[in-house]
DNA sequence: TTCCTTTTGACAACTAGGTTGTCTATCTAG
DNA sequence: CTAGATAGACAACCTAGTTGTCAAAAGGAA
């Protein structure tokens, strides 16, 4: 079968739900639409970018590169913004580095700290997905108007709750 | 900091543009929010299954024992109708007969298979979930209005895109 | 300066939920 | 009877996280 979607593992649920239409349990099933179109989403974006020769780049990647060029330039710093703990944001430098898009040099302050900074492939990656992200959004707005695209984000941004998501749920994670 | 989102992995890029709010990226933007829509949903029907005495009962084992209740008598059936292959089935079969969910029998007519029925604890906890969700439906109609969400959903829908949940890959997974 | 505490990043071991590949036992069609 | 398909089990692996532990470096106080 290969799943091979780039969104990962953790959203295979929603086939349940396209393979079932009949199920009748409303609030279940808006959480899976929801699921349903973000995974359409990412997935479509991380394929056209892999098209465009960036191939295993994933929506995490993204949004960890994202954030050093944001200025997270160490690991503990990038955890904290992409809320997991430093040592899988450890992980995921090291993942953006082997495949070119950050480098990580000796810290001449802090000899503990190792120095993030985005590559010119980092950049060009960020732009392409902006690009690739803006059309997704105009296919959208083509699909359903606007007005209707608008309303949506407005609602979601009432349902998802900023509260949510708080400065999080702290800093020094992994028993550290 | 302890994810311990029952949602499970995958789900935490959502953090980074909480984290991050004047990002600009329309596109990935309403990704995001898709997915912190979803992840608030699918935590707190979890959450809540939890306290009503369903620990460790996450989302994944719903849709299965779902799909079991419904005519999936064995594990290569449960793996295509939940659209994972046969081998994740049976992991996923094997934690709900471990938590009391599901019963496992030799299947009379068959010596190759095994025969799969949900408890009584099984019907228990789907009648719950689907009370929970209910409720979760009700406080979003009240949060954003009964026509919005109505409008959400058919617009959702046409966004998920059923076509994207065709009877699916393949049955025969796993190099088998 | 020495001592104590904190911070940084690394390493190992683990988890969840998937994936392939291989294998045996069993069923079924010719 | 035999050949091929099918069911399920087992092992190894993947991804993206998690804890726990640790050494090296930094920083503050006596």
């Amino acid at each position: 079968m290969s799943n091979s979607s780039p969104t990962g593992n953790g959203f295979v649920i929603l086939r349940a739900w396209c393979v079932k239409e009949e199920m009748s349990r409303k609030g279940a099933d808006f959480a899976l639409l929801l699921l349903a179109s973000f995974r359409r989403l990412a997935d479509a974006a991380t394929a056209e970018l892999a098209r465009r020769g960036y191939p295993d780049f994933r929506p995490v990647h993204d949004f960890a590169l994202r954030a050093i060029a944001d200025g997270a330039v160490n690991a503990t710093e990038l955890g904290y913004r992409t809320g997991v703990s430093k040592q899988a944001a450890a992980k995921t430098i090291t993942a953006l580095e082997q495949q070119g898009y950050v480098n990580r040099t000796d810290d001449t302050d802090d000899a503990r700290r190792k120095f993030l900074s985005v590559t010119a492939r980092g950049q060009e990656v960020m732009q392409t997905g902006e690009a690739i992200f803006e059309n997704l959004h105009r296919e959208m707005e083509a699909a359903i108007g606007h007005d209707a695209l608008a309303d949506m984000e407005r609602h979601l941004t009432r349902l998802a709750g900023k509260d949510a998501c708080s400065p999080w749920i702290g800093r020094n994670v992994g028993g550290d």
